[in-house]
DNA sequence: TCATACGAGTCAACAATACTGACCTAATTG
DNA sequence: CAATTAGGTCAGTATTGTTGACTCGTATGA
């Protein structure tokens, strides 16, 4: 059902609204028991994500990939600084910037909450197969916007 | 690069969590310009959606979907309501439920959102194929949960 | 060297979306 | 008829986002 040629069919198109809204709503929503035990939020994971995937980052930079404000940025950083799970180093070139690492503790709480977004996408890799993570990675980088694909793909690789 | 075995490696992983997060913040992103400008936000989207998609569903049941509060789906949803965007009509075997649907002026609105997330889509299944597309219903099918996935299948019958 | 631009932090105010918990009405059902 | 259910509503709060203005220190080019 639903061939998907050339040009998606509108049933194809709502179809994949469906998906996209479930799954990333479940997927995220792995992560939340842990957090709330910690009084952090959604926002605090995605920049703790980021960082660890791109140690000494820069502010700027974070900003760029997330796409909010300074501010909201701000209130996020602060929080995870101010608990010991960021540290901040003036960059050695340009003494303005703060390049931003996880601490120990702040890899240690990455790590349990991609655990549990592990034990999410383990089964779902199993049972579809390395042909089909293919496609859903080829289809996933083709949606998002120029600036995400180049990001992607300088991570990692050109995907395939 | 990255063979996806049966058992998902660490960096298929991590690549699938940055996937999920651009292709879902472009995808949405889509529509918040029409959205903006009539002074509604992606919750009016979300509901808008899946009344379009589910005609005469129960408050309950949209709010099973949805999974948030009846005070969260209340705001919108009056929003909706008093805009002439959805209707209301009291159930024929139960007269306490509401059936919503949408009106003329709701289908338009929901089309013109939905034109521009397929603006996003049809190139991205232009560009990645019938195969991968395959792959991506099947992986994004198996990240959701359980309840999540029934709805899926029995909307578009055993996903393929 | 000095004006300008830039990276970053901060303050105040506000908006959207979610939450809890309590309470109400009307209709259904045992 | 009593209990349950569908739905609506009120009051208060939290999270995450926004705008706009301002400061501080560092780079950088004329």
């Amino acid at each position: 059902m639903s061939e998907s040629k050339d040009q998606p069919t509108e049933s194809d198109m709502r179809l994949a609204q469906d998906l996209l809204f479930f799954a990333y709503r479940d997927f995220t929503n792995a992560a939340d028991v842990a957090l709330t035990e910690l009084g952090l939020g959604r926002a605090h994971h995605r920049a703790l994500f980021f960082i660890g995937r791109n140690p000494g980052i820069t502010v700027s930079d974070l900003l760029a990939i997330l796409r909010i404000t300074k501010q909201s940025l701000a209130r996020v950083l602060t929080a995870l600084v101010d608990q010991g799970y960021v540290a901040q180093a003036s960059g050695r070139a340009d003494r303005r910037q703060r390049l931003l690492t996880l601490t120990a503790a702040g890899s240690a709480l990455e790590r349990k909450l991609f655990d549990r977004q592990r034990a999410r996408l383990g089964p779902a890799w199993r049972q579809a197969g390395p042909e089909a993570v293919a496609g859903f990675r080829c289809v996933m980088r083709a949606i998002m916007d120029d600036a995400a694909r180049a990001y992607i793909d300088a991570h990692d690789g050109k995907a395939d």
